[in-house]
DNA sequence: GCCAACGTTGGC
DNA sequence: GCCAACGTTGGC
């Protein structure tokens, strides 16, 4: 029995820039996924994420707020090393090491457009109107992004289309 | 800085 | 297992 290619599948991963922004993963090249502490987009990381998947990379909490570039899963799921670390802001005194609680991937830069989309023009767009981002209310720092959505935020952005990336 | 929306916790 | 209280997110 022959196994379909495994699918890329699209994300949207929000940061606060004043705490880890596109330009710092830039530098780094790549990073940890830390401090995520919602179940939701814990097992999307866990369980959904595959190395390759591209990543809409969101900078929240700013005015404005929008997307401002791509990233890549680059790692087979792990344990958060920052919730064993009781000088971390993200140490989680339940979670032990034989049952780890928080779960993250590496993300790797792929690049920043020379633009930010902003929530505003994602609001306006008629063809986004589904996506989870756009959503009153909707606060999950980690979703998933249909594939139509993930190429109009492209198009929107003056990027390549995603087949080419990377 | 405000506060609506939402997720988590804990008492029962 | 319900749900009120609480804490956090994140746009505005």
């Amino acid at each position: 029995m022959t196994k379909k290619s495994a699918k890329i599948r699209h994300w949207l991963m929000k940061s606060e820039p004043d705490v880890f922004s596109i330009d710092e993963l830039q530098r780094l090249g790549k990073t940890a996924w830390e401090g995520v502490r919602n179940y939701t987009a814990r097992n999307s990381m866990r369980d959904d994420m595959k190395i390759g998947d591209l990543v809409i990379f969101y900078h929240s909490s700013v005015e404005p707020a929008g997307a401002v570039g791509l990233a890549r899963v680059c790692s087979a799921p792990y344990p958060d090393p920052t919730q064993f670390d009781d000088k971390s802001e993200y140490f989680d005194p339940k979670s032990t090491r034989e049952a780890p609680r928080w779960i993250l991937v590496d993300v790797e830069f792929v690049e920043k457009w020379g633009r930010m989309v902003t929530l505003a023009e994602l609001k306006a767009d008629k063809a986004l109107k589904d996506m989870l981002v756009v959503q009153k209310g909707q606060r999950l720092s980690v979703q998933a992004v249909a594939d139509k959505h993930f190429e109009r935020v492209l198009k929107l952005a003056g990027a390549k289309p995603a087949e080419v990336q990377g």
